[in-house]
DNA sequence: CCTTATCTTGAATGTACACTCAAGATAAGG
DNA sequence: CCTTATCTTGAGTGTACATTCAAGATAAGG
């Protein structure tokens, strides 16, 4: 008996990296044996094909983004200031060159819609429950009456997903920082008020 | 001496079908002879190759939508309550099932980020132009006094554009027409207060 | 140290792709 | 009605792809 050799999530985060950059369709499975350093025989027994490798690869990115997006909240200060800094990071993602300006999971599922119904499905389920993440947090918020909004938490978390997926798309329409940071005021202020 | 005999509109539609549904990586020139009718030989008289018949069909595209949308405003009435028919179409093609679904646009344009600079500029110009004509209705709506925002036109016709990409990538996540509806009203909300 | 189960290797396979091209078809100009 | 430029046809070409598999390597159990 003999174990695998390779690192599961550096192995994932490759491919999550290629993915993010290629798109499902125009990453190659020659090109995932590179970035991963894996040969075929490897990847094919450890994850059965290319949409194996893809679906680990976006189980890692939601476990690598849920851990991102908490650590915004694990302090004990207020919930709004919390959600404005990392309304920030999404604002400096948009900006930057490099392939976090785009989201793995709406970028996928706008490529896959229609195509391939069990990938959108845990495409969507993951999208949801990031929404739901924002929804817990502005509950939150609203219990510890930092806002009094006329909707629930439910319905603003909405908006605010919303409007997120909005911007990321924005921001390759036009990578202005002034307008990007604009636009991400005016959404907070939708929140907040 | 011969005059070309396919329906030059009637290619571009069909090809553009063919990308909204499949997008431009999966969409194989064998399918685009399948839906326009033409054999390879004359799709590449035609249009030089695939890339070619993509900029075809994404300036068919525009032209198409840049009529669609000034259809709602040809009249003498109001902007605002045409601004919000046209959103309504917009919620209604996002519920619908087919692929009037996405935007071709920011479908493309997601797609091609980081792959193809010459194209993904023509889709940001094009994406640019349909924010103008956003803010050159919102800029009348000012004019006559239907709105008094704090903000100028164009950062509301930005945000305007911002929120409808939003929503049609949301709508791929949670199809509830309720739910979109009300992300609509929300959005129409933010702009004519 | 040998057996054996499992992992690694990378060449091989069949398919689908974008694109080409030479032969045939067709209409305008003379 | 013939010439000629242009269009249409569709089989053909080379490449890149996802996937397979048999041979080699390696570690745990006895």
């Amino acid at each position: 008996m003999r174990v695998a050799e390779f690192d599961r999530e550096f192995v994932l985060r490759q491919a999550m990296l290629a993915f993010t950059q290629c798109g499902y369709a125009k990453t190659s499975m020659q090109k995932l044996t590179q970035v991963t350093g894996l040969h075929p025989g490897s990847l094919y027994a450890a994850f059965s094909n290319k949409k194996g490798v893809f679906l680990a690869a976006i189980e890692q990115y939601q476990t690598d983004k849920n851990q991102q997006f908490n650590a915004f909240f694990c302090n004990n200060a207020p919930v709004l200031p919390n959600l404005r800094a990392y309304l920030a990071l999404v604002v400096t993602e948009c900006l930057g060159g490099d392939s976090m300006k785009v989201c793995l999971l709406t970028k996928s599922i706008t490529e896959v819609e229609g195509q391939d119904s069990q990938i959108s499905k845990v495409l969507s389920d993951n999208l949801n429950a990031y929404e739901q993440a924002i929804a817990f947090q502005l509950n939150r918020a609203i219990t510890q009456h930092e806002i009094t909004p006329n909707r629930s938490a439910q319905q603003l978390a909405r908006f605010f997903a919303m409007g997120l997926y909005g911007l990321r798309t924005y921001a390759l329409t036009n990578n202005n920082a002034k307008d990007i940071n604009q636009l991400a005021d005016d959404l907070f202020s939708v929140i907040s008020n």
